[in-house]
DNA sequence: ACCTTTTCTGATACCGGTAACATATTACTA
DNA sequence: TAGTAATATGTTACCGGTATCAGAAAAGGT
């Protein structure tokens, strides 16, 4: 009758020949062990494969070890940085010999709502990391109504009352239009992301002041929109190319409608940057590969996790003041972009 | 000294006027408790707001009550039937008041998989429903090894030891090859994926065997490859453009590609389909939104989740046998293919 | 050599639920 | 109206770890 063979603290404990006590000291490394108890037990912990139960873990300390990122999948293909917030996120989880679960989200239904936040009152998670881009989302309602601790990331905008961590999409913006209008364009395209969210709208805000503020005018028939959308950003640059004044330089609000507007003016049979300079945001992994490179504003995306996850592992209600942190972008000059080559019309 | 109120099953109980296992039994609904007395309990749990400790049940009950969803980010791009699949999964998680979460992995480290197999060494999840495109992932072999109950999803190629759900990739793009057929073409271009991927794979291989089967040449010169990328298979559409000999009808072997194509042609001045037909695979949703919209092989995404999903949870080692299910495609027939038009060249 | 400090280990209670069994109540049957 | 079955509730032990405190062993100081 062998049974199914469950190891627990207990079985390495009597194989040692100690107290469990002891066995949990060596897994939570604590000093007070004498070395050669320790490699024993460590040894015995290797060879019949033992791994602490996470969940009689959580249970007998306060707080839980695990932290919850809530994404929306729906909206993950406009998020093209995603990945590397992610990355950021986990160095740091990883640091923390904490746990991270991924929870999805779609639409604004109550139902889904509290399916997250039971992992809050659950006692499973410490609490969330939210990407989610609507402002009105009812989850994030929710949360600051139930006094649970999160972090919005990339999403600013409204929320002065809550942690979040995010760039400076405004100043970012309005440098790389200044560096445009450096390099003597003044025909300057812009193509917008979706009106609704923050971020686009600082971008466009940004783009608008640096313009207004150097004197050179903007012309609305420049300015389309792409939402975010590699194709969108296609097509907004072909009607940019019909208009009577054409663009000398094109400001994209991300990189991603970037590479599809360099893909349109590529086929109009017109040169980047002689023709047309071109600058993107986010400086994703693709913008440095393209042909010719992006010139872009570079958002910290790892950092963005990083600091996130830090905050909220690090949280002790009522004793941390809310994190409100903006990052700084910075503008990364490539290929794409050159002083204005000839006069035109 | 309002303590932080921590409302556990025994406040309720106390308050209640009942023993702690009354009120377990009002969680989980059980029959034999006087209605007087549950909705007295119920009362009280809403009132004050009570959540049940995730862990200390997961802790008593001797099976996890949570499942794992592993995905890799980097390739989610590609996967763009992902969300679709992951509803299904949501519908029978929830269906049977199950946990998902979901868990993300990168390259192929040691390390990582620890991480994911933990998950379960742990107990916290009864086992993993694996969405990873690579067959030599290492994540597997490990699982494998280890006895731990998996089932993969879209990836049935090499795995015939493991537990997998996937679609008929062959049948699928046998029966759109052979409709392209019927409709008199006979110069078909084709737009592969990813030849890494067993699912492009045997897309590639039911294509060419419909051909084989009617007399049909494949003209080598009309295969070429778009990594699944929708701006790839774009660029394999130029390319198919300018052979010498033009083709009547296109198969992309899925819909992403389908769509870079069709922007293509319709750049070349071309018309779909009375010039070029147009065939994808997938049925994503933007599929009936494209104008033309498009003909393609639809998937049953929401089907391979709920069978996934519900399998591992119904799982029981050493009675179950291995799950090897593989479920029909469907010829979606709509505007972007019709009968040649006219005798070209 | 004795006393203090530091290092090491164990006993016990507990985290917050559920399982299994026992007991008390009601309902039904003859 | 007793006797049995069905319904309703409580008791106890336990899931697998950690915290806390107490005690033992080793190290250091004078």
């Amino acid at each position: 009758m062998n049974k199914p063979e469950n190891i627990t603290i207990n079985t390495i404990a009597e194989k040692a020949g100690t107290s469990k006590m002891t066995v949990s000291r060596v897994l939570n490394n604590h000093p007070y062990v004498k070395s050669k108890t320790r490699s024993k037990i460590l040894n015995l912990i290797k060879k019949l494969k033992f791994h602490p139960n996470i969940t009689a873990v959580n249970l007998s300390r306060k707080t839980p070890q695990t932290i919850a990122l809530v994404i929306q999948y729906e909206h993950l293909f406009t998020n093209y940085y995603f990945t590397e917030v992610l990355q950021g996120i986990e160095k740091i989880v990883d640091d923390y010999s904490y746990n991270l679960i991924i929870l999805n989200v779609t639409s604004r239904q109550e139902e889904e709502v509290e399916r997250v936040t039971n992992w809050y009152f659950g006692k499973f998670v410490k609490g969330f990391l939210v990407m989610v881009p609507a402002q009105d989302s009812i989850l994030v309602k929710k949360m600051r109504e139930a006094d649970i601790p999160f972090v919005l990331i990339g999403a600013s905008g409204g929320f002065r009352g809550s942690n979040f961590v995010d760039v400076e999409n405004y100043t970012g913006a309005y440098k790389a239009a200044k560096y445009l209008i450096s390099l003597g364009h003044s025909q300057i395209g812009f193509i917008a992301g979706p009106p609704e969210r923050g971020d686009a709208h600082e971008r466009e805000a940004g783009f608008r002041k640096a313009l207004a503020d150097k004197g050179v005018p903007v012309s609305e028939n420049l300015v389309v929109c792409g939402h975010f959308k590699e194709d969108l950003g296609y097509q907004a640059m072909l009607q940019l190319l019909i208009q009577p004044t054409r663009p000398t330089a094109v400001f994209a609000a991300n990189d991603l409608m970037a590479k599809g507007a360099m893909m349109a003016i590529k086929e109009s049979g017109l040169q980047i940057p002689k023709d047309i300079s071109i600058i993107g945001f986010d400086d994703i992994d693709v913008a440095s590969q393209l042909i010719p490179s992006l010139t872009t504003v570079k958002q910290p995306m790892f950092r963005l996790g990083t600091e996130a996850a830090g905050f909220l592992i690090e949280y002790t209600p009522e004793v941390d003041k809310p994190l409100h942190l903006i990052l700084p972008t910075e503008l990364i000059i490539r290929e794409s972009s050159s002083r204005i080559w000839h006069f035109q019309k």
